[in-house]
DNA sequence: TTGCACACACGATTCTCGTCGTCTAGGCTC
DNA sequence: GAGCCTAGACGACGAGAATCGTGTGTGCAA
């Protein structure tokens, strides 16, 4: 286990990281206070881990898919795992969460046109079992898209335990 | 302006991207059969451009915010692009969207705990003019983070002119 | 032709990556 | 408690690879 405040220097990579993606290690140990290896190793273990991962994210407009919608989904009672399951399969949806409320289902999805969107409500998703009411929301504008979010976050010294 | 058929260089170089952040510009370059100097002038291009970003994203519940919450608002009339502006500002929220529907705002943040997002929730954000009425929705579980959705996806050639 | 935008070529510098020896913490036996 | 052993993490180091800046060529349009 870990010693002890080997998390904190954990965290600090990971909000380097956050901050600057394409840093090289050597940049990165300068700045925790390591050597390259040992931060190189620290990485790995942390995305083998889950803590962290590396994306490139692509521009949806930018690939053919401009239209961004949210689906808010009501399941049939027990349903909603399989519903899950066949809705995280479906190519177009980029999130799927299952939540608390009145729906049961949140999905977010980016399609070519609207009228691609709409094929895919009516057909797709509506004739799967299980969908008792469904919602679209159609999303104008991303105000924020922070992947960065937890730059700027200060870490609570007692959270150390969390998984 | 790229002579045509350039733009679907761009948009292999970023599907490659997408499905291994990591690589190098030399393995890159030689599946999309340019050289290792204009990948990179490439790659350079769409990040400025904002067609492509790269993040590490780090586990919420690693860096002490376990809670993820979506939050539904609906805004006073011509108070929406205020209000998404101060709720773009918090630190504790990673994704503010605009939209259609029954509410007008949706907005995603991590939290150290349920009572922290108590007190966010009705302290700082029922308190903000222009708020009329807001839903909290929790994240049970994510069951699609799909960063890298844009993988799969086949490319219709007539839609080369998007933003 | 001139200008411009890309692409390629090619060193110099920097980084990555595997390996090795060291140090420390913890557990075990005596 | 002393001595010993093991596991894990760290730093050091060198070979190989990647990055990065610069210079040169080529196609196209004004």
């Amino acid at each position: 286990m870990p010693p002890k405040g080997s998390i904190e220097k954990d965290r600090s990579i990971v909000r380097e990281l956050v901050r600057d993606p394409r840093q090289s290690n050597v940049a990165l140990a300068a700045k925790v206070g390591l050597s390259e290896g040992s931060v190189r190793r620290r990485v790995e273990r942390l995305v083998a881990e889950g803590h962290l991962h590396f994306a490139a994210i692509a521009s949806a407009p930018f690939m053919g898919r401009p239209v961004h919608t949210l689906f808010e989904i009501q399941s049939a009672p027990g349903a909603t795992d399989d519903l899950i399951e066949k809705l995280a399969a479906m190519p177009e949806m980029a999130y799927v969460y299952h939540v608390t409320g009145q729906f049961d289902i949140i999905a977010v999805g980016y399609f070519a046109s609207s009228n691609e969107m709409r094929t895919f409500w009516t057909g797709r998703l509506g004739n799967l079992d299980g969908v008792m009411e469904s919602r679209t929301v159609m999303v104008l504008r991303v105000a924020k898209r922070l992947h960065e979010w937890a730059r700027d976050i200060a870490i609570d010294d007692n959270v150390t335990d969390l998984d």
